[in-house]
DNA sequence: TTTAAGATTTAGACTATACTAAATTTTGTG
DNA sequence: CACAAAATTTAGTATAGTCTAAATCTTAAA
């Protein structure tokens, strides 16, 4: 045997694989929902069919990336979740970059940042950090891990919370990937750093009524829940 | 089944991978040289065992790539050097533009552009285009295939063939891609668009000597075979 | 507390790309 | 021109990641 028998747990560079970086990376994205994170949501998030989920969560755990429980759901270990920040880190800086230096616009980024997050480089990604001024979030206000894999703290509440009671918010995320809704947003200039004022909050879960520099515009609840805003200070 | 069996050879874009690319490229560089294209040039190129090299030949003829004489060596078909060509222009594509918007060296964006060649999609690669003012030529002066899979021409002869009667020659184009040798060249000043003059030329195939700018240095006669020159006109 | 529906895992198979060892073809030398 | 050396292909195997069908476990409802 080339190599010896009590080597095999050994991660190694070349396990992670960008199919493993987009499992710690799917994984880590829905345990922000607070759910444990199971085999049918990752075969969904990953376009995958569960028995393939199965087995790569098989893989994962040998490489001590995540703990398995069958049939229970599984989580990040410590590394595991290091690596999931670090193609984060990729994508957000990707999305950024091709914005900002670029010209694309907020709703083409994301297709192209989910492959180019698993190919640059330490050397490529330190150079488009630099030329962003090591910024801390991406174009839909998402942040971005910090080199230490560290997360800049957010505290925000989502749109659909707050009653008309409320005064000007500023949005500071937007969390949808949906070109065309994207798209939709930014018409309206419903985008990170603007500001907007609630006028109504129809019951029953119905939509919330902002104004946008004059015009008001009615939204879906569940749109509003993808909003995060912040009250503006003074 | 599936699939019918009259519709195995056609290509689609699923079936081009990175690794055919490579082999394309690979096969569309090897043919630079005049030489037939063999099995063994492939492997060395390639880093990868002849059988591994054979099979694929298989792979690709199947796909309508190449023409493959097995024992005889392959070439690219029309649409197999239409594809080696677009990947060729991503990668110099690149190389420039991470030499011209994010200050990396000449003797560093090989490697990068080896990957990412594969992964940017044709809006990037249209974007970096633009960003360049649709170069001719990347950081080494290799031309950048247009988008109609045509070159521009280069009619350069190499450095190793000009005798000292020659008067002054500029640097067009150096066929090194080794970071330690490009490194000692861009210090010595010999880079695309210098001028230099030929001082002498030893013979059984020695060194030539050359002044950059009041210096003169002896290159070996393998290395100036790597560098290409054209007159000064006027 | 039983049981059926739903979720998950197991079993078995396939494709792409690689390898080593062995067989075969080509080529260059005597 | 014969034949050994070199080049190439064939044969058989491996790994990563995927699939479908079948078995098994968990859970929620009767
Ligand atoms: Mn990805
Ligand atoms: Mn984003
Ligand atoms: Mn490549
Ligand atoms: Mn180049």
């Amino acid at each position: 045997m080339t190599v010896a028998e009590n080597e095999i747990n050994k991660t190694t560079k070349q396990n992670i694989t960008p199919v493993v970086e987009d499992y710690l990376k799917a994984i880590y994205s829905l345990r922000q929902t607070g759910e444990t994170v199971r085999t049918a949501a990752l075969a969904v998030r990953l376009n995958v069919k569960p028995p393939t989920v199965t087995a790569m969560l098989k893989t994962l755990a040998d490489l001590n990336l995540i703990r398995y429980e069958p049939y229970r759901g599984v989580e990040l270990t410590e590394s595991g979740e290091q690596i999931a920040l670090e193609v984060v880190r990729h994508h957000r800086l990707i999305e950024l970059y091709l914005v900002e230096a670029l010209g694309f616009s907020w709703d083409e980024v994301h297709d192209e940042a989910e492959v180019l997050e698993h190919f640059i480089s330490e050397k490529l990604e330190a150079r488009i950090a630099d030329y962003l001024g090591n910024p801390t979030h991406d174009p839909h206000g998402d942040p971005i891990p910090n080199l230490d894999g560290t997360l800049p703290e957010t505290t925000a509440n989502t749109l659909a919370d707050f009653s008309p009671a409320a005064r000007e918010v500023r949005v500071v995320r937007v969390r949808d990937q949906n070109p065309d809704r994207l798209r939709y947003l930014s018409e309206i200039g419903l985008v990170p750093q603007s500001t907007i004022k609630i006028v109504a909050a129809e019951p029953f879960d119905g939509p919330i009524t902002i104004q946008i520099s004059k015009k008001k515009i009615a939204l879906d609840r569940q749109l509003a829940r993808l909003i995060l805003v912040e009250e503006m200070k003074g």
